[in-house]
Parts: structure tokens; sequence; C-alpha cells
DNA sequence: TGCTATAGTCAGTCTCTCTGACCAATGTAG
DNA sequence: CTACATTGGTCAGAGAGACTGACTATAGCA
């Protein structure tokens, strides 16, 4: 059966979600929720203001707000003021939430390692190139 | 930046939900949910039973039938007795849910076209195998 | 004729998301 | 340098969608 690109591209990325979520849940961060994660993963090296999360995220600053809120009470993250404005407060990664990044990239680097498998290492470097270059039309943040 | 695979997939297929969305809306189906759509979009051609759209949609039947009976009411689907069992009911497509299942098809044909437009007609092809085949290790329904 | 499995519903709860209203700080035009 | 629009964020309330647990009714089988 031939399926819509859509549905193509959604399988696989499901896949890789669930065998995330499996490992961040086996290393002890099973509190952390899909859409806490959302956010969570577009967190910058050097903090982000909660209204630049929302942007990127495509939710509402409320609803960003609401899952900062539970990311924070988990001690994923902090949040700290923005020196260069006085309204604004930058969501850092704490200690804890960098632990977790650090099962997660392994989870996505074995996961990755596995398609190569079944792949090739030719196709799976054309599967990337291909998506990042989809990328320029079909990422309103690229 | 390089992303990881998991988001390089997930990327285009939320460009490919939105269109798709938008189109259904613009053609006056704006009242079906993605939730609602996720659990339309696998009833078989002769009807399928909730119990089975609630699995292969990969929630309980409970929500299965919370959804269902959204779409009944907005005229998408219609229950009819199965023959077969009398503790069944088969959920059908409707004439006015096949009215939008032609509108989303177009959408996708479109959105499809101009990622072929852009990739060009070799590499669009690539995309296609290479996901179909990664299906094979990432789809628990294949 | 019972026992177990299956199809589906009812009731209650939790998470996530939204809209609307609001406050405080910033930037800008007169 | 003061008025006004813009921007960053919170508060309050509501609705959608998902879950668990308990239940009814039919089916299939020993």
């Amino acid at each position: 059966m031939s399926l819509n690109a859509g549905l193509l591209l959604f399988i696989p990325y499901r896949a890789m979600e669930s065998r995330v979520f499996a490992a961040l849940a086996a290393a002890g961060f099973g509190d952390v929720t899909p859409a806490q994660a959302k956010v969570f993963q577009r967190i910058a090296e050097d903090g982000s203001r909660l209204t630049d999360l929302a942007e990127q995220a495509q939710i509402t600053k409320q609803s960003a707000g609401f899952l900062v809120d539970q990311l924070e009470r988990a001690g994923y993250v902090e949040r700290v003021p923005d020196p260069t404005d006085a309204r604004a407060r930058l969501v850092r990664v704490s200690a804890r939430g960098a632990a977790a990044v650090t099962v997660a990239a392994a989870a996505v680097a074995e996961v990755e390692a596995e398609w190569e498998a079944h792949l090739g290492a030719r196709r799976m470097t054309q599967l990337r190139a291909i998506l990042t270059d989809l990328r320029e039309i079909t990422d309103p943040y690229a």
C-alpha cells in the first residue's frame, strides 16, 4: 500500500519519539510529558524567552508558560531575569535538564544507528540531505 | 544547524498537516479537528468497528467512541449495526465524509507537487522510497 | 448450560490548549 | 520628555481529548 508523504514522515517520527521517551523513563526521567518536551527541546544554549519558545513550538505563550512551570517544578529548567530587558526572563536548562538531554541524545543516536543499519549509510545520508533541503519550504523558523 | 532525524521528519509532516486542515477549512469542513481526523482516516471502505479504530489510532476505545460521536454529530460518519455481531456496530464514512476525503486528498497532492518542484523528481522519488523502506522497522502495523 | 472473551458505554479525572483580560517595561513620535 | 503603541508575561476560565475503572450485553466455547 502506498501512503501519502505526510504519513510516511510521521511513522518514523513517532517511532523515534516513542524510543526516546522509553529511554528517558528507563533513566528516571519518566515524569517528562511529550508536551513538556516539545517546549524543552527548543530552549537555546544561553536560555530562551518564553515568547520565543511559544512561537517556535507553535503554541500560545500561556500554554508555554504552563509547561515551563511544570518543567521548573520538576527541576528540568530554571528561570533567570533577562539582563537586557526587565520585562523578560530567560528559561534555561538546569543540571537535571542537561542530564535528561544526554539520555535523550543517546537514544536518538541509537535509533539513528539502527536506521542507518537498515537503510545503509548512503541512503541515510541522502535522507538527511533531502529532509534538510525540504526544511527550506516547510519550516517557518528556518 | 543540524537537527536530529526525528525533528527533520516532523517539520515537513506538520507542514503537510497544516495545509490539509487549511484546505478542509476553506472548503467548509472547518469543524474537523486533528484528533477526529486521526480516527476518521482509519475507517475502512466497508466500515470499521470502534475497537479496531481505537487500536489502529493507538487510543482507548473510550476515546475513539468520544471522537466518533463527534464525527457522527457533524455528519461525517454513520453507525450501522454489524450484521455479523449484535454487540458491534460499524462506523462508515458518510457522503459528507467522502466529500471531505476528496478535498484532503487534493490538498495532499498539491503539497506533494510543491515538494517535488523544490526537490526535483529524482530526490522526491528517493525520499518516498527511503521512507517506505524505513517503515519496515518503524511501523508497528506494517 | 455455564464460563470467559469481546464490543461498547457511562462516569469521573487529568493534561494540554485556547481566548480574553490584564500588568509592567520598552520603544517611539510628537 | 511625555503620550501611546508594542512587547513580555501572568491570571482566570473554558473546552478538547485522553486516560482509568466499572459496567452491560452479546458471542463463543467447553
